[in-house]
DNA sequence: TTTCTTACA
DNA sequence: TGTAAGTA
């Protein structure tokens, strides 16, 4: 199928469906005039690619893992390969020392605050 | 008409 | 990401 048909049955406009084929995220066929040509598999690949993005992973770990995902019935079930799990768990901690440092900024910034309020 | 690439807001 | 330009 061509792009705007796997852009209409995804919601993903065709400028991200380009841009996930740049990250190595999507591979489509190039047909003789150039047009990239999706298999219909690919529309479940991009329902898990933005069910990973959401759960905060980058693109390049998406890449890595997209291949160890199988779909139950449209959930993305991650499994498969050994070693996609601690990949996730890594990438669970990465988020989580994100946050204190988040929280740590926040912090800060109420103390500016109540300084400003004070003043 | 639709898509492609590249570049800019 | 959206959009414009110039093609095939």
């Amino acid at each position: 199928m061509q792009i705007s048909a796997l852009a209409g049955r995804t919601g993903v406009s065709r400028r991200l469906l380009r841009y996930y084929e740049e990250q190595g995220l999507l591979k489509p066929v190039r047909l003789p005039n150039g047009y990239r040509d999706y298999a219909e598999s690919e529309v479940t690949t991009v329902r898990h690619i933005r069910a990973l993005l959401e759960a905060g992973l980058p693109t390049a770990v998406i890449a890595g893992l997209l291949h160890c995902v199988h779909d139950d019935d449209g959930r993305p079930v991650p499994s498969t390969c050994p070693g996609m799990v601690g990949d996730l768990r890594r990438e669970q901690r990465r988020i989580a020392a994100e946050i204190t440092r988040l929280e740590s900024s926040h912090r800060a910034l109420a103390t500016l605050l109540s300084a400003a309020e004070g003043a």
